[in-house]
DNA sequence: CAGTACTGTGGGAGCGCTCCCATGTGTGAT
DNA sequence: ATCACACATGGGAGCGCTCCCACAGTACTG
């Protein structure tokens, strides 16, 4: 560890009992006046906003978290390294949805990556350290420790998506089950006979569902779910090569697939396309995500679209209110304990796949 | 000794005050060993390491920097829109630049968007409100007051590029110059007769430098510069195509282009291409930047190459040597007065576009 | 005209640290 | 043994705020 020193530049900034001396008021007051109370006479208010403007004053950040406990920031937390952050279009839709959330508030966020354990370390410091209000979290994995960590420490925190069907923590998630339902949907009312589906990793609770909404669209399509066209993969470009090669095999009757992801997806439509069959005519293709992929694919490819904006607005104005109503928990639909997951409807983007 | 668990987080947090009472020493003590500083007894380190693990202790930041004016944070200030900033590689190679700076010390990594004039005002309190020791500035548009206002305030800050041949702040730059020279005097060596150049806006002092790389690299070959062949253009793609056409009409006889960035390189392509004239043959093309664009044209575009993670480093270092020495100034190469100017070496990635 | 209920205001008491001075306590030289 | 001077240590004095209690002033009640 380094010796500390202390770091002072440029001249001393006005503090609070400056400004109230200029005023002719008192500490109190001014106080009152910046945080908008509205136990002030007008007269004074106008008299410590013009001696505040006129020394410059700036409420020293430092003072008033240790004063007030709190701190006016919130964490955006991504357990991912920086540049898989950057790469992907998800984070930086979520943090403009945030920003947005953000700007008609006083509070600042701090974009945290914790790829590896070294920073979550470092995170898991931080958080305790009280620099922060609240905790964002977005593309948790299912063995991430962070959640009940936060949990536990009391720290407000929304997650977007959900762990299981019981998430403790308040969440954001998209209608995955709406979506895929909607996709499949899609494709039996186009005529599809045989459809199959391709999922991600199962323990991941978004996956689960996308598969029980392709089972509830053939339910109520009248059909019955083939088990054979259900090819459980891994999000992966690779496991979608996979498990379309095998599906081929198994039934060379598909004449649609819906995958998971997008990027499942584009692994599937590689192995189609070497297997002779064109798509959409031999076999549609519906993925999920609606990223970049989707619309470059060739053909471009129908795609279930999540509002990722949305999510991060919804996010953080959860996140906010928690913040502001600590200890408080909203009665879910069944009246019992729990925080609130908002669940935000998916919209099907039909391109030439399909 | 008993391995007992540390407290949970939840609920109050131990104090130093609580920690000292724990390892009977005094409070005074326990700052010292939480700061690493020598006048400790080993001893007495070990009974308050214990204590600190046992409460599972961290210290409350707010506190600490009131009491030592400091905060342990530098901002990374990005004058964009957070769009931007997602899509372009360059800031996701500076950001993890940072990073790998910022391990070994003790300071987190605030990342601000400054897009809008709305966030420029809040950022401005932000840097007021003192959260933040120091400032790296990227991306910086010449019309920026932001560098100004910094300096003004004696707030620690280190810029990406230079606005000027007289930088007034601490800055990190790549060899512009350097750079362009190298990638003309290749062109040159390649028996190119007519090379033309494709500037940014020269107003950007890095542009500028390009130009001037361009010229000497020419003078050196024992060439004079054909004014003519100089397009100035403002690094965007349709000012490449533009700058193009009108080059090709003055100058049917171009064999090689350099361009001041990859973009514009980009816009020059299309213009060429659709002119009929082949890449390499006919026209060989360099560009600046070496990005994706330079990797993924056809064919593949030779480019110079900024060490932009390498320029994240070298930031982070003379930032957080400032905020530790406030004030000093190094001596620049005339022996004035003047903060460091760094200036890294750029390097010439040949492909197949010359 | 006392009694009650406000509203507006001042300022004491911390928040949890760091800084620094005063006070031990041990070492070596004389 | 005596003095000098290290080093180790305790704790007072803030840092600049917010919180909250006390009190003055004003405006109603009955």
């Amino acid at each position: 560890m380094t010796t500390r020193q202390p770091r002072t530049w440029s001249g001393r900034r006005p503090t609070l009992e400056e400004v109230a001396a200029h005023a002719g008021v008192g500490r109190g007051t001014v106080s009152r006046v910046i945080n908008g109370s509205p136990r002030v006479s007008e007269r004074t208010r106008a008299a410590v906003e013009a001696a505040i403007a006129e020394l410059g004053y700036v409420p020293n950040n430092a003072a008033r978290a240790l004063a007030g406990n709190r701190t006016d920031a919130i964490a955006l937390v991504v357990p991912e390294p920086e540049r898989r952050f950057f790469a992907e279009p998800y984070f930086s839709d979520i943090v403009h949805g945030v920003g947005i959330a953000l700007a008609e508030t006083e509070f600042q966020l701090l974009l945290t990556f914790a790829g590896s354990d070294r920073e979550r370390q470092r995170l898991a410091q931080y958080l305790a350290a009280q620099r922060v209000d609240g905790v964002l979290l977005v593309s948790v994995h299912a063995d991430d420790p962070l959640p009940d960590l936060l949990e536990q420490s009391g720290m407000p925190a929304v997650i977007s998506g959900r762990r299981s069907a019981e998430e403790t923590l308040t969440s954001v998630d998209s209608d995955n089950f709406g979506g895929a339902r909607d996709a499949v949907a899609h494709l039996v009312a186009r005529g599809r006979r045989s459809i199959a589906t391709i999922t991600g990793r199962l323990d991941v609770y978004g996956a689960q569902r996308r598969l029980d909404g392709y089972r509830a669209a053939l339910v109520e399509a009248g059909r019955e779910v083939d088990e054979e066209l259900v090819c459980p993969a891994d999000f992966t470009e690779e496991g979608g090569r996979q498990a379309t090669a095998e599906l081929l095999e198994r039934r060379p009757d598909v004449d649609a697939v819906f995958a998971g992801s997008d990027v499942m997806a584009s692994g599937a439509r590689q192995v189609l396309r070497s297997a002779g069959r064109r798509i959409p005519q031999d076999v549609a293709l519906v993925g999920f995500d609606d990223s970049a992929i989707a619309r470059h694919m060739d053909p471009p490819m129908t795609s279930v679209r999540q509002p990722i904006e949305e999510m991060g607005r919804e996010m953080t104005r959860l996140l906010i209110e928690e913040i502001a109503a600590p200890g408080r928990r909203r009665a879910g639909a069944a009246g019992r304990r729990g925080r609130e997951q908002l669940v935000l409807p998916n919209a099907l983007v039909v391109r030439e796949s399909s």
